[in-house]
RNA sequence: AGGGGAUUGGUCAAGUGGUAUGAUAGGGGUCUCCAAAACCUUUGGCGGGAGUUCGAUUCUCUCAUCCCCUG
């Protein structure tokens, strides 16, 4: 029998955090989180982070857990959450994957087959290399030599998708093409629910203005000045995160703080765009609407609870 | 009240007597190892009316709105 899973996602500022305490308690559940920043130590109001405090007892995994000059991606993503997963089961209870970041929770569904890679980024620092100096269009054209597929399907100015591609066939020998052919046919090894918590776009574009100019009055200037004084820079993947980057520029004296928070707002907005073109692309989700609920946090979570009924029973 | 200037997509700007340009915002999309990333794509417009003209966003008149100066 396959085990259960519930996901809890939706784009940045729909309100997923505390939908996803309610709902862990309703069914008796734990929290992890797939979210690409809240995983750093000393990275709180930036990537609105729960609070402890908010947490009521819940155990969260994938908080907090890294230092803001470690790298994270997909795979370690997958791998962390799936000992969390691991562990959440031990305990009797069920995982819900609450957070922002599509892939790492397509990645962790479908369990992505990701092993190919041996960590070696010697080739895809010499490929990056090529790009430099021939143009993203040469690079392109040695991806269409080996795998035209996927010259076909990765735009040449997506120069980072190319060396992904030409990286996968210079250290497997097969075409990338084909392994995420492969890859799309798996269905995922879960009993799961995959919720997407949304919310008309004007209201959602307000709340996320809102919540950067909240931020800011929190203390954002103040988090990201900590972290350069520690040494972090804008190498840093971490760093690269919204609101702190254009933070990082504001203090490196590279635009005003009026700009800097502009920046941030309208990027976020573009992200929360993003994020719900992906999700509307992504099979088996079941959307949930604040409109459908009249703003009502009883009935949004009664309605989720019908769905989870419905599918574990079911099973 | 008189004089002058302005009015171009949601916003900011360019421009021309003959299919109106760009930036930005907005919309749609791609995504299987940096994904809060990277990349692709696209809807909107010459304030209203009249005149001159083969043809007006462009020239003229008028109305409206805004700005400046004088009183």
């Amino acid at each position: 029998m396959k085990k259960p899973l519930i996901i809890l996602t939706g784009p940045t500022a729909a309100g997923k955090t505390k939908a996803s305490i309610r709902l862990a308690k309703a069914v008796g559940g734990e929290i992890i989180s797939a979210d690409s920043m809240q995983i750093y130590k000393h990275m709180d109001i930036g990537s609105a982070k729960i609070r402890p405090e908010e947490m009521e007892g819940i155990p969260h995994y994938l908080i907090d857990e890294l230092e803001p000059s470690e790298e994270f991606h997909v795979v370690r993503f997958q791998q962390m959450a799936k000992k969390a997963m691991d562990r959440i089961y031990a305990n009797g209870h069920i995982p819900i994957v609450v957070g922002g970041t599509g892939f790492y929770i397509q990645a962790l569904l479908y369990d992505i087959d990701f092993t190919d890679n041996d960590g070696d980024t010697k080739l895809r620092r010499e490929l990056s290399a090529y790009a430099d100096r021939m143009g993203a269009e040469a690079l392109h054209e040695r991806l269409r030599a080996v795998d035209p597929v996927s010259a076909g399907q990765i735009h040449a100015n997506n120069v980072k998708r190319v060396i992904r591609a030409l990286e996968y066939y210079g250290q497997t020998g097969q075409r990338i093409s084909e392994h995420n052919e492969k890859e799309k046919q798996k269905s995922p090894p879960y009993r799961f629910v995959y919720f997407v918590l949304t919310d008309e776009r004007e209201r959602l574009y307000d709340r996320i203005n809102l919540r950067v100019d909240q931020m800011i009055e929190q203390g954002l200037v103040e988090e990201v000045l900590a972290l350069k004084n520690k040494g972090y820079t804008s190498e840093n993947v971490s760093m690269q995160g919204l609101g702190y980057k254009e933070i990082l520029a504001y203090l490196d004296g590279q635009m005003s703080l009026d700009e800097a928070v502009y920046r941030i707002k309208r990027d976020t907005r573009h992200f929360a765009k993003r994020q719900l073109t992906w999700f509307r692309r992504e099979k088996d989700v079941v959307w949930i609407d604040w409109r459908d609920c009249d703003y009502d946090e009883k009935r949004l979570l009664s309605t989720m609870l019908a769905t989870i009924q419905q599918v574990f029973v079911r099973k």
